[in-house]
RNA sequence: GGGCCCGUAGCCCAGCCUGGAUAGGGCGACAGCCUUCUAAGCUGUAGGUCGAGGGUUCAAAUCCCUCCAGGCCCA
């Protein structure tokens, strides 16, 4: 924390040179290289001295009373911390701050609105959307927590073409009894029908509802309404389950009407041109962004510029977030583009964070052929095997389903963020419902052993403790590690990747099960002081897991 | 044709932004560890030209260039 600021100062008063020593100061790889170290490299130039020799002659700094040691190691210095200082300090800290710790208020006074998830109402809501759902809730969570204001929006797809096919497909062969018991499979039943029987008339009758809808046919908007409410009603069920939250769910519907007043802005602002009978705007280096196609209806950059605006006037952002698959690259670019070629200064606000592609063994999945994978089947699957485990390993547990509903959709989130986000992801069965090393469920395990030993205790972990009785290995590496949480927070947030916050707690999880088969905490054989000791480190410990769980969006049950 | 992303053990991945001390995990394989805090765990062994080549640097998986392979987008 703020140790690195302190032995920055020392250095530099020390040596005199104007550098970022904060920034050159490092984390050895090895605990017994000391807590931080100084490559002493670039000074040799400035000081005409080789690396080892000002390693060795920065030995002799003065030491003030938090430091123990500082030792050379060829051309590095190490700082090693006075334990006393250093740990009490940490778990301190989270002691105090509890669910808090690792927050900040960095963000006060600013807003970000995070476009997430966005399912298509008329398309199933398969695998592939746990990207954006996961990635962004739990940017939600991340930045909610570091103290900026987060909006949260779930911008549906409500329009488009589709909704012709679908009208057309439930005008023929349509049953209303069969679409509100289970809308969104019973839609996406009637666009694959679609698909088997497409022919050039099929095709010609559904552009035709279509054209119905955006002229405000009341067939057409009742039937529309009808899809998107019960959809709607279906997908908040689905959110519930998985405990992800919106602030907003207005859709890309929302904003026909607005279209044509976006249109003639931007024509005012004379930065449109027409191409081959299409308007267009030009952009320097990137290929120019389509407004309105010739005879088809508008564009999605044009309802996303719409929507851009929207959202500045209503909630003044200081940054907004579309959590958005890497296919639409350019689209984002050409929008934010437009936007700043009108004159809106805050289009530099605006920032795509895409994800990769999620990939499948056998081929890729298509939407038209009904080759797909829900979500929703992915998660029940892994809610009924986790099931199956707790039934064999732990069948005395009390609320086994609230449990098996935690630990599954843990492991579903976890095998998502778990994993950078610019990078592909191959679907595969046996690694979603593998709840074994890196996995949700093996972080959530260890939160319940400590969360065990805890209860096991029976008395109030005591906060005064000696901290000179953290010797072993691996205790002191535990105590490190929870010091990095603020940073690694914020390194996710600057990044808006969960996956640098995942791979920590997962670390943290190993650690801490290496320090579980070491370090006994409990029983007539430890020493009262030792324990009392170790019990404090379990506690904080099981609260940074647990912290960073919920960051994830992941409970963190107490038994499992 | 143009642009973006990616390539690290048999397989899946972390590290790359911000260059530093022997390149880390997981799965799978093999050998061990439950009368003691939850074995969804732990320990050990085997397994690496960090895609290839060049450059910058005291130092390159990390930065730059070229090439190769894969993915995506645009026309």
């Amino acid at each position: 924390m703020d140790f690195k600021k302190k032995i920055s100062e020392l250095l530099k008063k020390e040596l005199k040179l104007d550098l970022d020593y904060e920034s050159l100061l490092e984390v050895p790889p090895n605990i017994s290289l000391g807590n931080y170290a100084f490559p002493c490299f670039k000074l040799s130039k400035d000081l005409k001295k080789a690396p080892n020799q000002i390693a060795n002659d920065l030995t002799k700094i003065k030491k003030p009373n938090w430091i123990k040691e500082i030792k050379s190691n060829g051309p590095y210095l190490n700082f090693y911390l006075n334990p006393e200082h250093y740990f009490k300090k940490i778990l301190k800290a989270i002691e105090k701050q509890k669910d808090k710790f690792g927050s900040s208020n960095i963000g006060k006074n600013k807003t970000i609105v995070i476009d997430y998830s966005s399912p298509n109402i008329a398309k199933p809501f398969s695998i592939a959307h746990l990207r954006s759902t996961a990635i962004g809730n739990s940017l939600y969570k991340i930045n909610s927590f570091l103290g900026y204001k987060v909006i949260g929006i779930n911008y549906l797809g409500d329009w488009g073409l589709q909704f012709g096919k679908l009208i057309i497909a439930f005008k023929k062969w349509g049953d209303n009894n069969k679409l509100k018991e289970n809308p969104i499979k019973y839609l996406y039943e009637l666009y694959v029908k679609f698909h088997e029987q497409e022919s050039e008339a099929l095709e010609n009758e559904a552009r035709a509802w279509f054209c119905k809808l955006e002229n405000g046919d009341k067939e057409a908007l009742d039937i529309w309404k009808k899809f998107s409410t019960l959809s709607l009603k279906e997908f908040k069920k689905f959110y519930t389950l998985m405990d992800v939250k919106f602030d907003s769910f207005k859709g890309e519907a929302a904003y026909n009407k607005d279209l044509n007043k976006v249109i003639r802005m931007l024509k005012n602002k004379g930065i449109t041109e027409m191409s081959e009978g299409a308007l267009i705007v030009k952009l320097e280096n990137i290929a120019p962004c389509l407004l309105k196609k010739k005879d088809e209806a508008s564009l999605y950059a044009t309802r996303d510029i719409a929507a851009a605006i929207d959202r500045k006037k209503q909630y003044n952002f200081t940054k907004a977030l579309y959590v958005v698959d890497v296919r639409q690259s350019l689209h984002f670019q050409q929008f934010f583009s437009v936007l700043n070629k009108a004159g809106f200064e805050w289009s530099k606000d605006l920032e795509h964070v895409p994800f990769g592609l999620m990939r499948f063994k056998e081929g890729t999945m298509s939407t038209r052929k009904g080759k797909i994978i829900f979500l929703e089947d992915v998660i029940n699957n892994a809610i009924a095997s986790v099931s199956k485990i707790i039934k064999q390993k732990n069948p005395k547990l009390k609320n086994k389903e609230k449990v098996a509903q935690q630990v599954g959709i843990g492991a579903v989130f976890f095998w998502d963020l778990s994993h950078d986000r610019v990078k592909d992801l191959e679907f595969d069965w046996e690694k979603v419902l593998d709840f074994e090393g890196e996995t949700g469920p093996y972080v959530q395990y260890t939160f319940a052993r400590a969360s065990s030993i805890l209860r096991k205790a029976k008395k109030k972990v005591a906060s005064n403790v000696d901290y000179s009785l953290f010797k072993q290995d691996k205790e002191i590496k535990l105590i490190s590690m929870l010091d990095r949480f603020n940073e690694v927070i914020k390194d996710a947030a600057v990044q808006s990747k969960p996956s640098v916050l995942a791979r920590f707690i997962l670390e943290l999880a190993q650690l801490f099960n290496e320090f579980y088969h070491i370090c006994k905490c409990l029983g007539n054989d430890v020493e009262k002081e030792v324990s009392s000791a170790r019990l404090l480190l379990v506690q904080t410990t099981a609260q940074v897991l647990k912290n960073g769980l919920n960051l994830l969006g992941i409970s963190a049950p107490l038994e499992m």
